[in-house]
DNA sequence: CTTTTTATGTACCATTTCGCATATTAATAT
DNA sequence: ATATTAATATGCGAAATGGTACATAAAAAG
């Protein structure tokens, strides 16, 4: 452990990046001022600037904390458990949870957010089909599991299986983006379960 | 007809506001300026102004219109089609056909730019929840059709296939605007009426 | 103690942004 | 022709925005 050797960070880098995930969750990329950012991170703009870069750099290492969480939670409450239909439900559940805490519920940060800059900032479209294509392939390997361990029908392709697992993950982002109540999101996810496994 | 008494419109109102449609669609709302619009609509500021109102009313006419159509849309090719799944496909590959049109593939409007405006504006947040609603309910009811004629087991409550009828929609948005090729969308299409309708 | 290194904080600048005030243009009504 | 009405066009101005220069502060190294 070298000792630095200028003056100290004042800012813990996970929490000030955790709180600008807060303010670009609610407000998107281009919704976002570095005002906004300065005030939640309690930094002044040259310090942010000498640590993330410019707004979008800041955003883009925002949306990846996120999506780490997110695909660290799938790994944990999905391949945690044996049977499909349990570990869907306890994923789902787990995402409906996220989507809806905080004052209002804001859904998924991906879904939300960087599908509205997409088409303006190539990074931001790159960043986002990355997304997608690891959760499509996150699915797929769980559903391969399930038909290998015999609680799925071979029939049905698990790659197409899991592009549907995906989709209802992205319409309780939506709903819950929406004001839609856990309650309700919940139901919508048990349903879905037996929909997507029958 | 009254003739009207000043100086005559150049612009037509559909027109322009089409024009702006595609600006906002790409760009969602906040990344919107009225320069943009002015140069998109060939109008000048003021007279966007005194025509619709200030940019975030302008927004949610450009999102009415467009609803509006889709639900035009929704009526003409699902209520048109006797058999439910010929349906569903004729109505999810009208949908791929405006989410994959244009220079780049942009999406649903809705999905794409008020999902993220949503939570900093209250009126939009409520246009995207009666969205949901009223698409929702129209999958319900053809969904009803189909069970009365037979064609689909009343098992499953069909408040709730339509809300995972309208997943399908949401994914294949969000899909599209990452730019997922139309081939691979309408592939996803007639997997998802496949399970949506077991 | 002085130098070096790194972060902070104040202040600033160029540009963009939104909205409007004002003048002008083009039509109808009298 | 003149008045009236309603739109267009120019351009202003206050505020916000993204980004940075520069001076200051706090630590380690020599």
């Amino acid at each position: 452990m070298k000792k630095t050797r200028g003056r100290p960070r004042k800012f813990d880098e996970a929490v000030v990046l955790q709180a600008a995930t807060g303010v670009f969750w609610q407000k998107g990329l281009s919704g976002t001022s570095l005002d906004d950012l300065a005030a939640a991170m309690e930094m002044n703009r040259p310090s942010i600037y000498s640590a993330f870069g410019d707004k979008k750099s800041l955003y883009r290492q925002a949306l990846a904390r996120f999506c780490g969480q997110m695909s660290q939670s799938m790994a944990d409450t999905m391949l945690a458990e044996r049977e499909i239909g349990k570990a869907m439900r306890a994923f789902y559940h787990a995402a409906v949870d996220v989507y809806t805490t905080g004052e209002s519920p804001l859904g998924c940060m991906v879904m939300s957010t960087a599908t509205c800059a997409a088409p303006t900032h190539p990074e931001v479209l790159a960043d986002l089909r990355a997304t997608l294509r690891a959760i499509d392939g996150s699915f797929r390997r769980r559903f391969e599991k399930a038909v290998e361990d015999g609680q799925l029908e071979a029939g049905f392709e698990s790659s197409l299986r899991a592009k549907i697992a995906q989709a209802i993950l992205h319409t309780l982002s939506v709903r819950a983006r929406a004001g839609e109540s856990k309650a309700s999101l919940n139901k919508l996810v048990r349903s879905s379960v037996d929909l997507l496994l029958s």
